[in-house]
DNA sequence: AACGGCACCTGGTCGC
DNA sequence: TGCGACCAGGTGCCGT
């Protein structure tokens, strides 16, 4: 579901809003959850004060004075929402309050994602945190880096989606990203000409920062932890389109490892 | 080692 | 109206 510029939006919100905070109080429920929380999850967290939030790929992390590291990933259909009121729906699986009398609820009704707490050397050493790869908005997503990631037969799409070697790009963002830079998804990587890859290394970084000027995209249930909808889904070029905006072509879909690959076979070689 | 396929879930939409 | 089929933004694991 979120991808990066979702993910980006909820941490600066709550960047803003829960710094300095104490955590009073943890309603946990990971009974449900495919991954569980940690082992006296509760215990861990509370009476700690949160000293910052930051994003790492799609992984929400808030660290807490002292050494832990609350950590959440929104899955398909996450969302974590600060309120004033305590929310009760139905998908509710952790609630936390907050000194300041806010409530910071993660609920997911597909139950794809998870949460959990570490202290910074589990988180270090962890598994998922030690194999991401690198940041498409950060300095080390070069020209350079993208060349040396497509020296594969694997599909391009498939390529930027590999979060060993690129987080945070999603499925949608895919799909944009390779839109713009005229490349179809089903290439071998390795077929890219050097212009090529350095257009698509310009895209990425676009389309997700235009995407987070945004607010994110919102198919259905994305929302930001204030509650508000994203609005970059009223400027997808192809994906879920019905014509190409460029061309007036119509898009096509196809299935790329079981994801709905959009893109006009006008534009696109 | 690398890759494809699948499993994990609920809920919304569409067609009959 | 009701029901079943199908689809959805992610990711880890398993078998080949």
């Amino acid at each position: 579901m979120p991808e990066l510029p979702e993910v980006e939006t909820i941490v600066s919100s709550l960047r803003n809003r829960i710094i300095r905070e104490k955590i009073i109080s943890v309603y946990c429920n990971d009974k449900k959850m495919r991954v569980s929380a940690a082992e006296n999850f509760k215990q861990r967290v509370e009476g700690k004060v949160i000293e910052h939030v930051e994003r790492r790929a799609k992984y929400i992390l808030i660290f807490l004075k002292g050494n832990e590291v609350l950590v959440f990933h929104l899955g398909m259909s996450g969302c974590l929402l600060l309120s004033p009121k305590m929310r009760q729906t139905k998908h509710n699986h952790c609630i936390i309050k907050l000194s300041s009398g806010q409530f910071l609820t993660f609920y997911d009704p597909r139950r794809f994602g998870l949460y959990t707490t570490f202290n910074q050397s589990e988180l270090k050493q962890n598994k998922i945190f030690s194999t991401l790869g690198i940041e498409p908005l950060s300095k080390e997503f070069t020209d350079n880096y993208l060349q040396q990631c497509i020296k594969t037969k694997k599909l391009i799409k498939q390529t930027i989606m590999d979060s060993k070697l690129l987080v945070g790009v999603g499925n949608i963002y895919a799909s944009e990203a390779l839109y713009m830079a005229g490349v179809l998804p089903f290439r071998s990587s390795n077929t890219l000409t050097i212009e090529e890859c350095k257009k698509l290394t310009k895209t990425i970084v676009a389309v997700l920062n235009r995407a987070i000027e945004l607010g994110g995209s919102t198919l259905r249930d994305y929302r930001s932890s204030d509650g508000r909808t994203g609005s970059f889904q009223h400027n997808f070029l192809v994906y879920n389109r019905k014509h190409c905006t460029n061309c007036n072509n119509i898009i096509k879909n196809i299935k790329i490892s079981g994801r709905s690959s959009y893109y006009c076979d006008k534009c696109q070689r």
